[in-house]
DNA sequence: CTGAAAGCGCTTACAG
DNA sequence: CTGAAAGCGCTTACAG
């Protein structure tokens, strides 16, 4: 391996030069700098990032925690991520916890000791607690779902109003009878949207009845067992509101292979808006998210103060950004309906 | 930051010591490495990965470079690769590249700046050649796709055999004019899967004329794009191997709006077999591989190579595992089906 | 079994 | 603008 101590005996000059040459544009001279550029290239010198970091320097580099990989909502959400660090010429690191908590403080220790400049949290069904402590101290910015008890940045939308959103499209469409697929129980994000469910549905006069509710984890395999459910249940349902698309994917399974037909028998609505709902059978209707720009915005958030001078005084900021409606083909209204 | 020193100090011990007691299990007394580790402990000592790497050390990381995280193929080989890295404890890393290598060369320089131990590369459209540079002298396994010219350790599957085995099925079942779905022309394992097809066609006397052909990418997009294509063909076309399950959901997508039903009319296979193909409507039918077990065989291999003397005379090695026919429903025999 | 010392490759005041 | 030196936090021969 070339290091600065070869570069700065070709070069002629001494390590200090060579140092500032490679990053401090200012205290050296144009000639020198040049010079000690077109040696280090000619050697092939790579700094070595353990020792840059170890004097001290930022490493450069963020880390993504996610919890969940399999679900297609995570992959466009990396993108959203990953262009910013591209951008910005950071590295973005990946770590996988399966919604497992002790996987997420393990990640983040290691992390820590690896000297990752900031952090991006989703933080799925993690209550946070030993997360808050294990991250304290590293930049942080949380995205989709509020960790209760954390002091971070926050991305995410109104799940509650997305909720609302789907189910008065349902309301307008004639339907009355409106199920929920719910996801995990202990994720915060699932439950919000549990309100906005119920909340429209009582604006609307309709009773949000404990029938109407099936147990979901936000999974196709989930989907498929409520979907399984809801049709030994008698209760009269003519649209399910699902809170996700993964789960909805499944349901809409269970439903057609019992004979129904979506949107004619029954309509389905989901949430997340992934690439994939549009290729479902029917195309699924579904209160989107913009995946990507929560992505986005969450890497410019945690950038944005890493590059700033530390500010002890400043807020935490939440950032919420809009869903949107998405009408396509598993919707139907009512009275072209027949029940479950 | 608690340091070895502080440590020390508060254990009447030196450095030296300290660093012992951590780490080499044997030549400390067991007395001294008990009180040392305690008062590690109690101080909330957590050493420097950066110093211990730049003293020497395995970083016990790997990383992961994939080049396209959209489809869901990745995230199910992601699961098996981390349950061994952390079986073993080391930290997984993942990078994306959009299957841009100049991207991926970018993430292999800073992952060697970092100076992460191995390197689990999908390959991707990769042509390999600055990539190959990139990752010299680091160990490296290749995953699912060959690199020309990286003389790295492989797992795979035979793509080929399993692409055969896929349109056996479909002549099996009395079809002849089998349509190919391809995936991106410079994909290897794309490539061969199509020779498998091709195979397979000659095999039984049907010639793989140009108009069976359609081209697609591995994304939902291209197989509906291409589903529509094929629409217009006077081809008498009654099945479609498609390269891979998000191509079929695509191709499905547009069958199924012109109005043509699946599996009566055309059927449908797929390659992968990823969980979501068995939530599409038909089910899909498809040539299944081992994803989990491909991500875990790669990890063990790597891990396995990296605690093992270095021993440059060994061979690098190929795993290839086996490809399964999942029949599913939306295949049927060709004497019930009309034409496209 | 244990300690003093050197060294890993860099950056950064401190002088000049 | 440039160099000599100290220091980042660890590990590892080398002595004892």
């Amino acid at each position: 391996m070339v290091t600065v101590h070869d570069v700065a005996r070709h070069a002629g000059v001494s390590i200090a030069t060579v140092s500032r040459a490679l990053n401090d544009r200012s205290r050296v001279s144009a000639a020198t700098r040049d010079r000690v550029l077109r040696i280090a290239t000619e050697l092939g010198y790579h700094p070595n990032d353990l020792a840059r970091g170890l004097a001290g320097m930022a490493t450069r580099t963020i880390a993504l925690l996610l919890p969940d990989i399999t679900n297609p909502f995570f992959p466009e959400l990396v993108k959203g991520v990953q262009t910013v660090a591209d951008e910005r010429g950071h590295l973005l690191l990946m770590c996988h916890n399966a919604d497992d908590e002790d996987k997420a403080i393990a990640d983040l220790v290691l992390l820590r000791r690896k000297r990752v400049d900031g952090i991006l949290l989703v933080a799925g069904t993690l209550p946070g607690v030993g997360v808050v402590a294990a991250s304290a101290g590293i930049p942080t910015v949380v995205l989709d779902r509020r960790v209760p008890g954390l002091d971070a940045d926050l991305v995410t939308v109104d799940h509650r109003a997305g909720a609302r959103l789907g189910v008065e499209h349902l309301l307008g469409l004639g339907h009355r009878r409106i199920a929920y697929l719910t996801g995990p129980a202990d994720v915060v994000s699932s439950q919000e949207r549990s309100e906005g469910w119920r909340e429209a549905l009582v604006a609307a006069g309709v009773e949000p009845t404990p029938d109407l509710v099936v147990g979901g984890d936000f999974t196709e395999d989930g989907g498929y067992a409520a979907g399984r459910e809801l049709l030994t249940r008698p209760a009269g349902i003519t649209a399910v509101f699902a809170a996700n698309d993964l789960g909805a994917i499944g349901l809409l399974r269970a439903l057609t292979e019992a004979g129904l037909r979506v949107p004619d028998d029954v309509s389905v609505v989901g949430f997340d808006g992934v690439h994939l709902a549009a290729y479902t059978s029917p195309r699924l209707t579904t209160v989107a998210q913009p995946i990507f720009d929560l992505g986005r915005t969450a890497a410019e958030l945690l950038l944005n103060r890493l590059a700033a001078a530390p500010a002890p005084g400043s807020e935490p900021q939440t950032l919420v950004l809009p869903t949107r409606l998405e009408i396509r083909n598993s919707t139907a209204s009512y009275p072209l309906s027949c029940q479950v």
